[in-house]
DNA sequence: TGCCAGGCCGGGT
DNA sequence: ACCCGGCATGGC
């Protein structure tokens, strides 16, 4: 077995199903991989939240909706005024694209898809691919933060590595499935949250301790 | 109370 | 090709 593969069963064993992305629609799944950029979930979901109770929820609706208008509801999700830009980015693409529907975007391949959506602004690598996997359900791997952080701190791949460079540590030794890929990044998440903080060195209650010493 | 959270862009070197 | 400042709220 790969260590990659290794490090999965050993993830999934401890923590279970995660269950993401959490939301109710593709689109919803969209919108919040742009919100939730550098910032705590739980801000994301009170942003969501405030346009469920709007009713604006749609791409017609943010779509028609003034960006500092679209900015007051998504505050809770800091840097709101950025994000107001670019979630009308993202929806502008859309609906150039698929009429504003999640459904039809879907259609496109993945690389397809890749590349158009690195060129909507205010959409980099990580919520391109977040958008891919969760949302549009193609075999995208997503690395954050927290992927690189606990590969690095098990001497896996060094923290100063491109996006490209982890990405490619997944894609060359998993087989491309939406399932997998979706759980395995949700797993990095959880583990990272629980025992892999910003402050916090190689910890022994990690799942992933002892797996791997290539340095420090 | 300061630090952190599921990044990205634009300008500078 | 990197490096850096800016963007901002809410929870612990």
């Amino acid at each position: 077995m790969t260590l990659l593969l290794e490090i999965y069963h050993k993830l999934y064993t401890t923590f279970g199903p995660q269950h993401w992305w959490p939301g109710d629609s593709s689109f919803e799944v969209a919108v919040g991989a742009v919100l939730t950029q550098n910032t705590n979930w739980g801000n994301v979901e009170k942003a969501i939240l405030n346009l469920k109770r709007k009713g604006v929820l749609s791409a017609k609706a943010l779509h028609e909706m003034q960006r500092d208008d679209l900015a007051a509801l998504i505050r809770p999700a800091g840097y709101y005024n950025v994000k107001a830009g670019r979630l009308k980015s993202f929806i502008a693409f859309l609906m150039e694209e698929a009429h504003g529907s999640m459904k039809v975007l879907k259609k496109g391949t993945l690389q397809e898809l890749r590349k158009k959506l690195l060129d909507v602004n205010g959409i980099g690598q990580e919520t391109a691919d977040s958008i891919l996997l969760y949302a549009l359900e193609k075999p995208a791997f997503v690395i954050d933060a927290y992927t690189k952080r606990v590969l690095s701190r098990h001497g896996i791949l060094e923290q100063e590595r491109s996006y490209e460079d982890f990405q490619e540590l997944f894609l060359s030794s998993l087989k491309r499935e939406v399932r997998l890929f979706n759980e395995y990044h949700a797993l990095f998440v959880r583990v990272g949250k629980t025992f892999c903080k910003t402050r916090n060195p190689l910890c022994s209650e990690c799942p992933l301790y002892g797996l791997q010493y290539t340095h420090g």
